[in-house]
DNA sequence: AATTGTATATCGTCC
DNA sequence: GGACGATGTACAATT
């Protein structure tokens, strides 16, 4: 990784054209090509980047120009750095790209799918899986399932749940409802919670709202102590 | 500015858990209370981070540990840092806040729209412009205009069109039909680029469709200089 | 503070 | 490789 403290400036061109005026900023050089120019502030995001795979071509002894190139579909991104004045310029050597261990995450929507369809009765009373993943011409339904009655029901999944997600479950019942067979098929849209607003759209739309606590479906919580719970 | 370059480990808590194992990084934590940790490959992506406002807690005269804290509404958003071998710490100071220029961007959805209201044929034949961002209680329709048979159309764009983006003008026409004057209005769609599936969900709601490229819209424009203006 | 809409979104996954 | 959905989406503008 090759660190610079530089005044410059910048000149992406690529899915749109951007400039940036100088100031001082850094510019990330990583092993794999991954280009970013950071402010001093603003958080997460760069400037300015490219992400790989790229070309990158450096002008002169000391760096006054590094253009960064890449292939994006037809067309070419270009990204042109023009250095006024180096603070720093240091590289590391960070090792080989295998020797950094990835990130785990834990509490993401398919742990939640996955232990949903393992207990569907936590999507509603009597509930059995049919089928994860319920292909429709607008995409999958996370869960099919049927109700104590035989009847058809459709589950949809999200950690946090919006006006979208019940966007999201409408449009599906809207086509299953397109086939006979579903007539009589009910929506029911489960997460670790939902908004206010889209609980009232639901309601509005005889959709069922059920929240589902990641704990209790792991088993490591009694449902009981959630009563408790804030 | 500083950086540190650290063989180390992390663990996030909030919207979700993280564990980052041990491995040479990038950390950064910048003036205003940012937080990233970047590995020397991966692009854009810190693997951790912390947006502003930040309070860092420091342990230890050689950083040994590192927390960083963040009030997310009921919540607290925790990163705790572990630096197990510290290769490299430097800080750069780079100057007030306000003395980072901002970036210029050219070519993002609203200059199409500028476009295309100065050119509404473009959306479809005879089309004339009656009104950008005409009001509805639920927002604004990006253009609304009068075909040649004086019949009403109303014209949302996008650079990229998606289902969301045939949802959004189903809203407004829904809206809109509430008026008697609008009950024979029509509706398009017009993006860089339409998704498939946006296409079909379009067509099934009686949506046209139309695809337009900036660069034709612009050939047709006089030569006027607009990149990187405003 | 909460909601809405855009993004050079980025990123995985599945077809 | 393209398309689609999730993301700690981030982020800005608006209510």
């Amino acid at each position: 990784m090759r660190l610079i403290v530089a005044r410059c400036s910048a000149q992406y061109s690529g899915r749109l054209d951007t400039f940036l005026p100088e100031a001082l900023r850094l510019l990330m050089f990583k092993e794999d090509g991954s280009v970013l120019i950071h402010a001093d502030a603003g958080g997460y995001k760069p400037l300015n980047w490219m992400t790989p795979p790229t070309v990158i071509e450096q002008t002169g002894d000391l760096p006054t120009r590094i253009v960064v190139r890449k292939h994006a579909g037809k067309t070419e991104d270009r990204l042109e750095i023009t250095l006024a004045e180096v603070l720093s310029d240091v590289s590391h050597d960070m090792g080989a790209p295998d020797s950094d261990a990835a990130l785990n995450k834990d509490g993401v929507e398919a742990h939640l799918q996955e232990l949903l369809a393992e207990q569907p009765h936590h999507c509603g009373e009597g509930l059995r899986l049919v089928r994860r993943e319920w292909p429709t011409d607008i995409g999958p339904v996370d869960l099919m399932c049927r109700d104590a009655d035989d009847e058809w029901v459709a589950v949809e999944i999200k950690r946090t749940a919006t006006i979208e997600s019940v966007e999201q479950i409408t449009r599906y019942m809207e086509r299953l409802k397109a086939d006979p067979q579903f007539a009589t098929c009910r929506a029911v849209l489960a997460a670790q919670s939902i908004k206010p607003q889209a609980r009232v759209l639901a309601q509005s739309r005889g959709i069922a709202c059920v929240e589902v606590d990641l704990a209790v479906l792991r088993g490591e919580r009694e449902p009981e102590l959630r009563l408790f719970a804030a």
